[in-house]
DNA sequence: TGATTGACTGACCGCTCGTTCAGCGGACCG
DNA sequence: CGGTCCGCTGAACGAGCGGTCAGTCAATCA
């Protein structure tokens, strides 16, 4: 009963077995050579194919580098959306969301390459159009989640009033900034010692305050 | 007896309004297209030179984008060493910082493009090697300099306690998104408004206090 | 078992890039 | 004014890229 079913269905986790090995070959070339310089032949050959058969499964190099994107920052994002989706104090959902970041970006350390190409696009305005598509929806989408998290915190008099927009990049950005410093360090504190310091940073900020006197834990 | 000083002086002014002209021109190319994108073809056309040109005041390409990219940041490290050589309490120095980078970013609205290349340097392993001399140090003179006054301000007991090294990159970082964000904009709102936000974020969080009773300003 | 298929290969093509260099022409000298 | 210099030019070159496609061969079929 199993036998034209699991035939086919053999196909197609052949399939998507070949997918996904090219683009890991691809993360991990483009983290080493940056994007610019992550060739067609030296991807093929860190999949183990020939270059040839990289173009049965994608329809050229940008299709292929925008699939791979895709596949890792849907991940990401999946996570920071289980992070947030409680009915948690802002803090704990803070708190949440940057340790799915650091778990995400230590388990894929070649990513923050294809991040960082990705959020600061570069090539002709045709290839950026492309990208637009894709890349800055996925960067916004992030932000707008950030912001959105932060008008109801404002709303619940947990954070003080000001720009959400403004303040989620900022958040966003000085926390991944932490986070790919962490990640290429050869032996980094432990996860929470992190949280601990950007939470602490991003909420109460470093000035020293007379109120302040509780011992930290 | 300023005839032939004068003269060999014009021979040099000429030399370096060149180096300058094929820089502004090199800058501008690279905002416009990005780093891999930009080809000496269009720079040379920018500069109103022929290529060959550019070849008789830089060794190659990559010596270039280097000159080009040291001229500019060395002027942003002269302005922020400029805000951070006062004994002032950390806030105002923070927020003359700020002002002096908003304003650099502002008036060199093309440089950004460059300053991420380098930031995080792509290229195969021989040409991010040439790159760690000029570009990492920079960076990392930038952390350096943060770091320090962070330390200063710890000691005076203005800035609680913790890692100075990750607590500049979250601040640089942090601010540098919401300046390369409001230089994007085509009608950032007023210089004063972006400082106290990100300084507020930086010295006292996001959260409510209970004792932050005061209206802002 | 011979025929057929199609996934896979890698030599090849067209193109663009950084780099070179033979030659041009204006400035200056005697 | 003819000769010499030299800053400058842009056609030409070689390297290396993305993308193609005629050919290969193991798996499958009849």
């Amino acid at each position: 009963m199993s036998e034209k079913a699991a035939s086919r269905s053999k196909e197609e986790v052949v399939q998507e077995y070949r997918v996904h090995s090219i683009q890991d070959a691809a993360m991990r070339v483009i983290a080493r050579k940056g994007m610019g310089a992550a060739t067609m032949q030296e991807i093929a050959k860190e999949a183990g194919v020939a270059k040839g058969t990289i173009y049965l499964y994608f329809r050229d190099r940008d299709e292929l580098v925008e699939k791979t994107f895709e596949r890792a920052i849907s991940e990401l994002h999946r996570r920071v959306d289980e992070a947030l989706a409680t009915d948690a104090r802002f803090e704990e959902k803070l708190r949440a969301v940057l340790s799915a970041e650091i778990r995400f970006f230590q388990e894929n350390r070649e990513f923050f390459r294809l991040y960082l190409s990705f959020r600061y696009p570069e090539g002709n305005p045709q290839q950026q159009r492309r990208q637009k598509r894709t890349c800055q929806p996925q960067y916004q989408a992030r932000v707008r989640r950030m912001a959105d998290s932060l008008r109801q915190a404002m709303a619940r008099g947990e954070v003080r009033d000001g720009d959400p927009q403004r303040l989620a990049i900022f958040i966003i950005e000085g926390s991944n900034a932490v986070i790919i410093e962490r990640v290429l360090e050869d032996a980094p504190p432990p996860e929470e010692s992190d949280i601990n310091l950007i939470a602490q940073a991003i909420l109460h900020g470093i000035a020293v305050r007379p109120t302040d006197q509780r011992s930290g834990m």
